[in-house]
DNA sequence: CGGACAGTTGATCCCGTTCAAGAAACGTGG
DNA sequence: CCACGTTTCTTGAACGGGATCAACTGTCCG
């Protein structure tokens, strides 16, 4: 299970190895519970083997801004192993299965096997340039626009884990969740999700979503899938000579 | 100049002296030039040994995000060497002066040389948590907030960064900038800039600002300064034992 | 001195909020 | 299997923060 992540870098048989040997406990995570929470001092990353987890942080007003999404196959919390205390909450979104693993134990892989700290790193770049979509969509998009790119990202990070096909997907989101996602109100999320459908843009049923035309929901979203990086999501060009 | 990097964390003189042997040009900027483009292949990282620089993204409609700035001592596009498409605009703010190291120069170092590796990781963990915190901050907090938010954020950077004492910065952004990097028209950055000079929790001359009572203005703007993890950035508690 | 750019101020408008209440869907326990 | 409370979704009406448009002022610099 660990290994779906060795896809991502190539890697030797020693580096394969040492990620196999990485000991950790997996342990199964109720819906909304914590995995991490800010100002704790934490000592250990996690990864996700099964179910979504996601970031966030709630203001002294009280408003809680959801930051970031994270699915099966996702490497969280390597702040953790480099940083000293959380700045943000990380709560399960869906029942979750998680792989424990102590912070020193991250640590002294990252030392001996650098190429194997380098593929992670990788991961930590790719999440900053989904925070840095996130701000775009949440300064810059109206609400139209800012959910019909939230939704163009699900499909594509979904896709890429395996976990959706022909643009359909179960997006495990209450409408106030993605309200807090997309810096909106429920009830409006929940407007702009009725105009999307009623324009034949999506398609709903319970949380399923579909996307019937690709394109257009693509145009309207304005929505590139560069930040992504999606080529170093399968396989990585590496870090040998290339 | 790129010594100031060591600081950060604890390095064996091998590392030292593989940091100082990096290949690289130094080289200025003028005011508004590009540093990188999205879209572009790019092969080089860059340290900023002086002036300020700034990520953004240009939405389909023209709108712009600024996401993140830099100051001297900040690596940035580490990016480049780790991924293949930049997914940003970096721009300089003021005239730099900017130190470029060869994609490949940063990739040997890392592999040789975990533990600067490791360091330089903290360094992209803390960006995406300063990214997180922007997430916050454009989606969940009103425009006078907002503003005396990134104003609290940067006296606290500037400050780490040797740049700003007793509360005391020039912050080289046009109120058109500000507008940018908050989410914010300019002319609105503007009436909430002069209501909190008017109120007394900010005082401006030109582009000068100064905070005469820290203790409110951190109060109203929601500001907790633990997201910038600023123990990490002087001297760093160390992958060794610790 | 003049032209460009940054900052300032006023009047009006609109997107998204707020408040409120009803309708589905869901998970419980009997 | 149904009755139930709870959570989530849906819809309407009125309000407001920030946007937009427009004009004016100041400042830098050639």
């Amino acid at each position: 299970m660990i290994r779906k992540f060795e896809r991502r870098a190539p890697l030797d048989e020693g580096d394969r190895q040492a990620l196999r040997d990485l000991p950790h406990r997996i342990q199964a995570v109720e819906p909304a519970a914590y995995i991490l929470r800010e100002g704790e001092r934490c000592d250990r990353s996690c990864l996700i083997v099964e179910g979504f987890a996601y970031r966030h942080k709630v203001t002294v007003e009280g408003a809680r801004q959801i930051v970031g999404v994270h699915m099966p196959g996702d490497l969280i919390d390597l702040e953790c192993a480099l940083l000293t205390v959380a700045d943000h909450n990380v709560q399960a979104l869906t029942r979750c299965s998680v792989a424990f693993i102590p912070r020193e134990a991250v640590r002294a892989l990252i030392l001996s096997h650098p190429r194997v700290g380098a593929a992670m790193w990788v991961d930590t770049l790719i999440d900053g340039a989904i925070f840095r979509e996130w701000v775009v969509n949440v300064g810059r998009r109206d609400a139209r626009t800012r959910i019909a790119h939230l939704l163009c990202e699900f499909v594509r990070r979904l896709e890429a884990a395996g976990l959706a096909r022909e643009y359909r997907y179960e997006l495990p989101m209450t409408q106030e969740q993605l309200a807090d996602a997309t810096g909106l109100t429920p009830v409006h999320v929940n407007r702009v999700l009725m105009a999307l459908a009623r324009e034949g843009l999506i398609e709903r049923h319970r949380r399923f979503v579909a996307i019937p035309d690709w394109e257009a929901l693509r145009r309207v979203a304005g929505f590139s899938e560069l930040y992504l990086h999606l080529d170093q999501v399968r396989a990585e060009p590496g870090l040998n000579p290339g």
